[in-house]
DNA sequence: TGCTCGCGTGCAACCGGTTGCACGTCAAGT
DNA sequence: ACTTGACGTGCAACCGGTTGCACGCGAGCA
């Protein structure tokens, strides 16, 4: 930039040098008042504090970066903003980080792994670590993202020797089958979530384990997107296995599910029981859903803060797994099993 | 840092001195290969192009935002990420952003305008420019706020002197009520959204003028959050006012209210017809929703372009406003209107 | 009174690029 | 053959903070 260009400017951001004129000391003083306060008289502080504020003088993120590597800026990559699973993890990781001074982006990867690896790279370039919640990745291409040096937290991905936080769906699927069973279910029908999720396998194997335990059918039906129209398109399909009961991965799912089975004049709970995952719809649904209740925004928090512990000191244990067990919230989308299967009306 | 401390880092990022080394030219020409490469021989630019590749160097964007002062990343601001109306023009925003090698940040205000401010001031902080979606700020602190140096484009808010992109509803509305009219309603119902929401005065005006220009009544109901849950409080005030027809202010609040209907036991498009805004939810209602469709994508797209031209240059006309029409999409959530007016039945 | 020690502050190098200016080269113009 | 000038590249200052080292000063101790 030529030297008279910022003059010629409007008002100048003011820097560490103005305010080091302005209060009588060297730009280094004014520095570590900002910096380490503590290594300085509290007078100085005080005095420097004053004229600062006075000028309206706030420090540059850039020029701290480039000269400690530090951005002071998180990330935080979702696999879909618009699933309503997610916000609640990225506010309580947002809120998190803000207590340390360090703000937080939101990645979406569009459920979508190429953009996911893509959208890692470019955020390792800005900012000092990122949590990575439900990754679609395979677990080999984690790893390698992992073996970077940028640091990771995982959220509900299980990776041996990578810093992860699960929330565990097995305690409240368990409870969930408990519940249809003790209805009088024989027969459940499992819609599963999109390939590669991990909360996905965990919660099928959780269903199948503990159907086999109780000596009743389980179905696993093929995998869904995690949206509505893939719910309602369900409904059929867990109709065919003459299920009296279906469980979904996710609310979004349970939700379309309620739709499909209205479209085809099947009575919930009346004629079907169904109960989703993550309790996010909370009582938005009509019937007002049964679900397994898990603690996204506890994740985020968690992930967040072993992420600091990373950046702080990246030697710290990089096999850290922190887990958190779930349960059922009965609402009104499950009732007690009826005779016969039920059939589509119209 | 200490001198030798990089070395004892393991594999550092090469730096551009380094490239410089290894490929016989000064720093000066690495740095032009990759800001200004056509000031320079095109053989040597494909020879630093290609030592900076086998070496694995990336331009530091910390450093050269110290020296240019642009930071290659701008913002999207939005009331609620949730929201399904805005991440269609999150990701047009951000794909348009991309093409010009500038990454995008989401901003999360929750519908807070508190938090939109120090949000908008964070950001300002670290990024080049902000795209601030649907602004719950009063129009004197938005003036406020985009007096302020740093460049700013508004989407769905109409302040005179800002840059603005703006999704008409009105050819929708008006499409919408007539529709409702050649159905024979005489008596329409409008759910609000939320107070201080452009797009809410603007909506509820249209059903109100194009009401008025037919000659039929328009109950305009209190200010909602463009929730679930608020469209199904709504269903029932609908039914309190003795309307046959509601128009609700987005996609949400009219799934609600497709909700709670059923909840009384009234039929809808049967005894109540019902329609949306937005077309967000698309077919994912039952049952399927008439919408008036915006074009938020292209809001987004549009709204980055105009960003990087005042990052370009700050001088340039801040008086743009350019203005999107929308119009009706016809579900399955209208029909005609029966005689005597529709009543709860449990 | 003289010496050590530690605290508080300043000096200057450094982080990794960018860019105004100067210099050298070579082709076109006279 | 000499001038002119465009073009390609290098030099060094600069962006705005951070930090290792050195220095000065006053307190504690002998």
């Amino acid at each position: 930039m030529h030297p008279v260009a910022r003059l010629e400017g409007r008002r100048q951001a003011p820097t560490i040098k103005v305010v080091a004129a302005a209060a009588g000391v060297s730009t280094s003083t004014v520095s570590r008042v900002f910096s380490h306060p503590h290594r300085l008289k509290a007078s100085t502080v005080a005095h420097v504090t004053e004229v600062a504020a006075r000028l309206g003088y706030k420090p540059s993120h850039t020029a701290r970066a480039l000269s400690t590597g530090r951005l002071g800026m998180i990330a935080v990559v979702v696999p879909d903003i618009a699933n309503p699973f997610f916000p609640p993890v990225i506010r309580a990781a947002q809120a998190h980080a803000a207590t340390d001074g360090v703000s937080t982006v939101v990645g979406d990867t569009d459920e979508d792994p190429a953009k996911e690896l893509d959208l890692l790279a470019e955020l390792e370039r800005r900012t000092d670590g990122v949590v990575l919640v439900s990754s679609r990745l395979p677990e080999d291409q984690l790893r390698e993202v992992a073996s970077r040096e940028h640091p990771l937290v995982l959220v509900n991905r299980d990776v041996a020797g990578v810093p992860r936080i699960l929330v565990d769906s097995v305690p409240g699927i368990r409870d969930a089958v408990d519940h249809l069973a003790g209805l009088g279910h024989r027969h459940i029908a499992y819609i599963s979530g999109p390939a590669g999720s991990w909360s996905d396998e965990q919660r099928r194997a959780a269903v199948r384990e503990r159907c086999a335990a109780l000596g009743i059918t389980a179905t696993v039906l093929r995998p869904h997107r995690p949206e509505h129209d893939e719910g309602r398109a369900a409904a059929a399909e867990v109709l065919a296995t003459g299920a009296t009961a279906a469980i979904a991965f996710d609310d979004g799912l349970a939700q379309g599910a309620l739709a499909g089975m209205a479209e085809h004049g099947v009575a919930v709970p009346g004629e079907v029981s169904i109960i989703g995952c993550d309790d996010i719809l909370a009582a938005t649904t009509y019937p007002p859903l049964t679900t397994v209740h898990g603690r996204g925004g506890e994740a985020g928090r968690l992930a967040v803060e072993l992420l600091m512990e990373l950046v702080e000191s990246p030697e710290a244990d990089r096999d850290r797994r922190v887990s958190l067990p779930s349960h059922l919230v009965t609402r009104s989308s499950t009732g007690p099993a009826t005779a016969g299967s039920p059939a589509p009306r119209r």
